[in-house]
DNA sequence: CATGAATGAGTGTTCATTCAT
DNA sequence: TATGAATGAACACTCATTCAT
């Protein structure tokens, strides 16, 4: 009993194949309505599998949307870790997770949209599996800019939690118009627009003296 | 059967007092929640009129946003005529007439929200009044724009239906994240930055020469 | 919201035909299966009326048991109410009252298993009016007991109380193996069996003295 | 398919760990709610182990009940002849047949709920391995009544499946009702009152002639 | 102008059951 | 012996919609 949000049943396997196929067709049902409007019989047609199934993997609708989102973004703080292996210095590393952000909004408009959006309607997702990810996503922000302080790239005199609600921010303002209407962008040129607004306010600008 | 997207009985006065119960009950959930989650059920109570009734003044449920949409657009449109009418100069009458909208925007925010985010998924809405009644607005704004040109105070080398899609497409640009975000803001400043941005690029820069 | 368990919608006068026909069919079926087992299916086809139809009257399947319930106790409290009327002395009305009560559970007994064995299952009831009901029958017999005591009939070395629950524990034990093995008998026996021992217990023995 | 109600399916050791841990589980779901109510899932969750075990060991869900009522009455016949074993004089065995009755009415009220009140409702029992238990149990009490008619301890002019009958009867209309409504009672004094009762029918009286 | 009564078509959810491994 | 994956059929419940009055 209780408000347990635990999407996934637990008795079964993260990546069975039926999971994976309704992962998927949720994937693209939200493309083309709303979360509220689609329901399991149109996923079960399109995933084709049974009704009941879906419904051993999420245990009921809010669990849908979360447990999907929780697939999806799994997928992108993993990468968004390989991907900053290789870099050093904290800007260079902002500057990376910018665009990787960026880019995923770009390239995964449905996500986009329902986490700009849709998500503030439903306040289960805070206590699910994908909202503890986003946490970690995060805390991976906020170790960068403590990072870039420590170091001497990033102002100190900024509490670090407001620039990373700076960067955060800024994303958002700049893609969410974009990504509402259906614009086309290049998420390098609105990376350089975010960074660029975003490092003329934290960086220590050295050249001063 | 059919098509039959007239929102309104035509057999009813248009501001009966069961009407306006109703309009108002609508407007009030629409800040609770997205006017798919509505029920004729909840718009009844609310209300204090049988749900057979509502029915009565709004064909179906389309009908139904369509139709408080018109009630309230309507009632804009008039009081804008009203406010234009002591006003002289197209660069005066569209600095006014951005004010009035982000004003409307500011002050009604659940149906600015409707209209930036929700009526696109709603196609039937381009065949209502209420669609109407908007086309009759930008046809007001059109006149203003052609006037401008005109009389010389604005440049006549943009087509006026593509300034007109730019001051609209200004205003909802600032509107948007704050009307989403629930972010308070002033319309006399939103309006000095928009008319900027605009004025900048249509008017004649008498100047110069 | 809330456990509103008002079984009967506010909306729809008491005794609509739909009403009847459903309250009908629902004890019948508890003839034949218990109410655990009982669909809104089987109710809509023996009824002749849409399923929806039961949910507007009974609000959910508690519901649809105290509803009926309480149509069928409301009658016969009523009834008993007529019946007392012409009787004079408490111990006549007793005895009145315990053969209503006996004759009752043989005649109706789908009522009687339900009242004498499922109803402990449903915590729900107790805020029925089915039950407010039962407590107003209560009531009558409390008061009749305390004529009894008040006119020197009924002993009062034992609280009224008390003995109303001697009364009903008396007709139960005697009804329930009865009931339950579905054993005909006879009302007025039982009725005799049961004043005997209860009398016995209470009566203030006049001959004593 | 078909009407194929062995219980439990052959293949299987009687006591397999899975097996036990099943019954066990069943029987403290039974204490809590009915036969009805009880789902495979919470089976599996009590017992820790898969519903697809549950599955092979009770074909289905009537085999479930009459496969948890086998193994619990098997146990009990064999006891009960064990204690048999020192006993002489058939009135001396049915006073012992009639306790143990008695007692296990009494320590198991889970069990005898359902044999006094719910089994009526589920024919297949009757072709059930329990059900022919229960009969070789009535078997065992025959022959004791036989055998005390033979040895003229009982009287001759009642039939003895009559006998056995007011037996039965006796100990279920003692223990129905306390057995219903939870009450405690002493096996040793509901034993004496039972026997009381049935001895005084059945009984040779010796001293008359 | 307003309502109570009635309904059909659907929605999310549950459950017993099957089967390959 | 034991299990994870998968399913069909049903169930309670909701909603928009209709119509006679």
């Amino acid at each position: 009993m209780g408000n347990n949000l635990k999407a996934n049943s637990t008795t079964f396997s993260a990546k069975s194949p039926g999971r994976i196929k309704i992962t998927e067709a949720v994937k693209e049902l939200l493309g083309e309505k709303s979360y509220h409007e689609i329901t399991w019989g149109e996923i079960a047609k399109k995933a084709e599998v049974s009704e009941a199934l879906i419904y051993q993997h999420f245990k009921h609708k809010p669990g849908l949307l979360c447990g999907v989102l929780e697939d999806f973004m799994e997928a992108y703080v993993l990468e968004l870790k390989q991907e900053l292996k290789g870099v050093y210095g904290a800007l260079n590393k902002l500057q990376r997770v910018i665009w990787a952000h960026i880019q995923s909004f770009n390239v995964n408009r449905v996500f986009a949209k329902i986490l700009l959006l849709e998500i503030r309607g439903y306040p289960l997702f805070f206590d699910s599996g994908a909202y503890r990810i986003i946490q970690s996503y995060g805390d991976i922000l906020l170790d960068i800019i403590k990072e870039g302080v420590y170091y001497g790239e990033i102002s100190e005199d900024i509490p670090p939690k407001d620039i990373r609600q700076i960067v955060l921010g800024t994303i958002e303002h700049q893609c969410l118009p974009r990504v509402i209407f259906d614009i086309e962008f290049s998420t390098d040129n609105l990376t350089d627009m975010a960074c660029q607004t975003i490092f003329n306010g934290i960086m220590i600008e050295r050249g001063r003296a």
